[in-house]
DNA sequence: CTATATGGTACTAAAATAGTCCTGTTTTAA
DNA sequence: TTAAAACAGGACTATTTTAGTACCATATAG
C-alpha cells in the first residue's frame, strides 16, 4: 500500500550523500560510487533534482552537484514531487463524469483529503529528519480531520 | 505520490454500495450496474474482499454479497490490505546488504516509519468515515514522531 | 584544444496493474 | 430432477508504469 517508487528511495539516498559531501560539487560518478547505485541512474536522478531546484549543478570539468539548500530546508514532499511529479492518490480528479456516481465522488474525495493531509505532513519532514537515527513514531490522527473541520 | 491502485478505489466504491444496499445479498451484476463498474471487475473485487473477510457471500440463485460488519467497523487499512496486500513503502526490507550503505539504511528506515505511521492512521478511518461528506482535514504531525519517541 | 562533466531526450526492457474469460460448484425454484 | 442463477478460483492477455540505458549536445577548466 502507499508505495513510493524505487527511484524516489534512491533519490533520497543521493541527496543524503550530497549532504554528507558538503558544498564542493560531487560528480554523478562519484556519488554513484559512494552510494553503490548505477551511474546512469544517479545521473538521471540528479538531473531531475536539479530541474526541481533541490540541487545546483556546475558544468564542465571539476563540475558536479551540490545541495541547493541545507538539509533542514528540503522537505520530503519536495523530494517526492521532484521525482514522481504531483500525482494524486486517485485518477478521479482528472476525468470527472465518466463514472458519475455520488457515492464514488464522496468516497473519492475522502481519499483525496487523506492524501492531501499526508502531503502536508510530509512537508513538515526534512532531509535532515530523514537522516536521523531510527526512532519510534507516534501515529497521526487523520480521523479527526475527517470528522470535524476545526480541531 | 503515494498512489493507491485504481482497483482499491473501485473497491471502496463497491463496499460503499454494499453498505447502502444493506443486509440482503447483492449480486455482483447488480453492484456493477449500480456502480457503473464493469461486471467482471466487480466480481474480482468482491471475491478478494470475501477472501479477506470484509464481505460475506451467499452462493446459488438469489445469492450475492453483503458487508460482513457494519461500515464503522471496516477500516481503510483493511480495505487497502485486502486489495493490495501488505506491501511496504520500499523494497529495502526484502534484500538487505545488496547496497549496504548506512546512509541508505537510515534513510530507508525513516520512510518505513513514516509508512507505518500512515498505516496506523488509516486504521483509525472507517468505511463510514469515507462515506461522509467532504470536509477540510487537519494535517497530522508526522514530524513529531521522527523527532522524539514520546509525544 | 581536449578531457571532464552536466543537459536533454529518446529508447528498450522489465514489472506491475487492469481487465477478461473459462470452468467448476452451490443453491433456489420450477 | 433439472435448469437457471450466482459465487469460487484460477489462468490469461493487454495495457500502463517504472527502471534502466544510451546517445548527442553543451559548457568549463586547464
Amino acid at each position: 500500500m502507499l508505495r513510493m517508487s524505487k527511484l524516489t528511495d534512491y533519490g533520497t539516498l543521493v541527496l543524503s550523500q550530497l549532504a554528507v559531501n558538503g558544498v564542493a560539487p560531487s560528480s554523478a560518478g562519484a556519488v554513484a560510487g559512494e552510494t553503490h547505485i548505477a551511474q546512469p541512474t544517479v545521473s538521471k536522478l540528479l538531473k531531475a533534482l536539479t530541474r526541481s531546484g533541490l540541487v545546483v549543478s556546475t558544468r564542465g570539468a571539476q563540475g558536479g552537484y551540490a545541495l541547493a539548500r541545507s538539509p533542514d530546508e528540503i522537505t520530503a514532499a519536495e523530494i517526492i514531487d521532484a521525482l514522481e511529479g504531483p500525482v494524486a492518490i486517485t485518477e478521479c480528479s482528472a476525468d470527472s463524469g465518466a463514472c458519475g456516481l455520488e457515492a464514488w465522488c464522496s468516497v473519492g474525495s475522502a481519499w483525496q483529503r487523506i492524501n492531501l493531509s499526508i502531503r502536508k505532513a510530509l512537508q513538515q519532514i526534512t532531509l535532515a529528519d530523514l537522516q536521523h537515527r531510527p526512532r519510534p513514531m507516534a501515529p497521526p490522527d487523520l480521523k479527526a480531520g475527517l470528522k470535524s473541520s476545526h480541531n
